[in-house]
DNA sequence: AAAATCTTCACACAATTTTCACAACAATGC
DNA sequence: GCATTGTTGTGAAAATTGTGTGAAGATTTT
């Protein structure tokens, strides 16, 4: 979908009552599509819902930090994300752009600044995903993987949750990371060095038992029958996967 | 080129030599390969030449205005520009914002700061990079291999997936690297010697019976008729080969 | 201290690879 | 044609390797 086809959408993640009934306003006169939540935990539901093209992010939020509410979008989504703080320590600014925002705008700022800086950011991106249209690139972007209808396999990255049959089930970090990866690369069989690697890091590529251990302790939280697995599967000699993610709705 | 791989080439367009000494310093204590000018016409000359991949462009310029080189060098450069100002008024910005610029920062500013959004761009434009030598980047070997028409044989080197007569087949390590051998050389005849090294390490080259079981493993499994084989052939006294790929257009 | 999580080990079982003895086949010379 | 020789195809075994398993110890988190 092209920017210019239709109306953009931007989330506006802000604190403050006031200001983000002004952005909203502003936002929606300007021909977007805007949507507004105070707290971060909503924030990141919404944009797995809503899936904005473009994020307004303040960092001061209850529940849960702007940083942290960042690093967990940065997971599954690339959306361009502009920081509006009050806080103008460079030490902030510098944190926050290197975990992924793409603007760092301080109060009180300029509306007209604001709009030029959403332009620009809604300029890039439109530009990355003319590109992506064309391939088949599919990793990322997606925030959840499905697999097996109703009673199967769902993967929330968005949430870092996990369901199967409707059931949320609790996982472990490293359970979650390695199911993370085979799920991201869904289709695709993974080598026990590359799984190794990129879960447990570059000096772990010969400890296969590891990987045995953990896709067990995964096929008895997931399978319904972990006898003959349905989403964890081995390709001998080679590596593990899971089944391609269903087609899915938007 | 991914920018990870070489240095990173990086061109300041500064008046002030005082400025423009200091950031070319730490540009490159940082690991760029920085370059300077200080006039507008010079730095098209320059960036067609040195083809940098981040621009830092000071606005108030000898000879041609900051705002024209941002126009001029958009007519055929996509490379991002972080635009250095004295100027604060918010028109000034906007303007640069929408000429093409990717940020604006107000002298003076934090070196921290500006090497964090150095970073930004940076992170930005090489994922645009990616994506464009994915789709254009002439793969330099076919991804798939393909004999025999809509019944025949097919080799899928990216997902390490054989199907033959639209059903997949299941092959094992050894089977698999002996039939993507053959498959990469598909039409020319490799020799028992060539076939045991590459498949098996250079200690085997005397092993044929390795060659003629698997051979006859890969036959049962994906010959319509093992008796008569029609894609593992064999060249009496030489070694074996698979018919050339079909030519297929896209 | 208790609970949860990660690491390590030894064994059973299944898939795969290696090995072997022999049948079938093509090329050569009689 | 026929036997000879070397090469290739065949089936089935033994050996090896890879994977699934439970459970115990070490480590980290709460």
């Amino acid at each position: 979908m092209s920017i210019s086809d239709k109306k953009v959408r931007v989330l506006c993640v802000e604190d403050d009552p006031q200001l983000r009934t002004f952005l909203l306003a502003q936002l929606k006169a300007r021909g977007f599509q805007a949507q507004a939540v105070s707290d971060g935990a909503q924030a990141i539901d919404l944009a797995a819902i809503f899936q904005p093209q473009l994020i307004l992010l303040d960092l001061s939020l209850p529940t849960l930090d702007g940083l942290e509410f960042l690093r967990r979008l940065r997971e599954w989504s690339k959306a361009p994300v502009i920081v509006l703080s009050a806080r103008d320590e460079e030490l902030v600014k510098i944190k926050a752009l290197d975990e992924g925002a793409d603007d760092y705008l301080t109060k009180p700022f300029s509306l007209n600044e604001l709009l030029a800086r959403v332009r620009v950011a809604l300029r890039r991106a439109d530009e990355t995903e003319r590109l992506r249209s064309g391939t088949t690139g599919s990793d990322l972007q997606r925030p959840v993987y499905k697999c097996g209808g109703e009673n199967g396999l769902v993967v929330d990255f968005a949430h870092r949750v996990v369901r199967t049959g409707g059931i949320e089930v609790h996982l472990t970090p490293t359970e979650y990371d390695l199911l993370c990866e085979l799920s991201r690369n869904a289709g695709k069989v993974l080598t026990h060095r590359e799984l190794l690697q990129r879960v447990w890091g570059p000096d772990y590529s010969g400890e296969n038992t590891y990987l045995r251990t953990f896709i067990r302790h995964l096929r008895r939280k997931l399978e319904p029958d972990p006898t003959q697995p349905r989403f964890l599967l081995n390709e001998l000699g080679v590596g593990y996967f899971v089944p391609p993610s269903d087609s899915q709705e938007l």
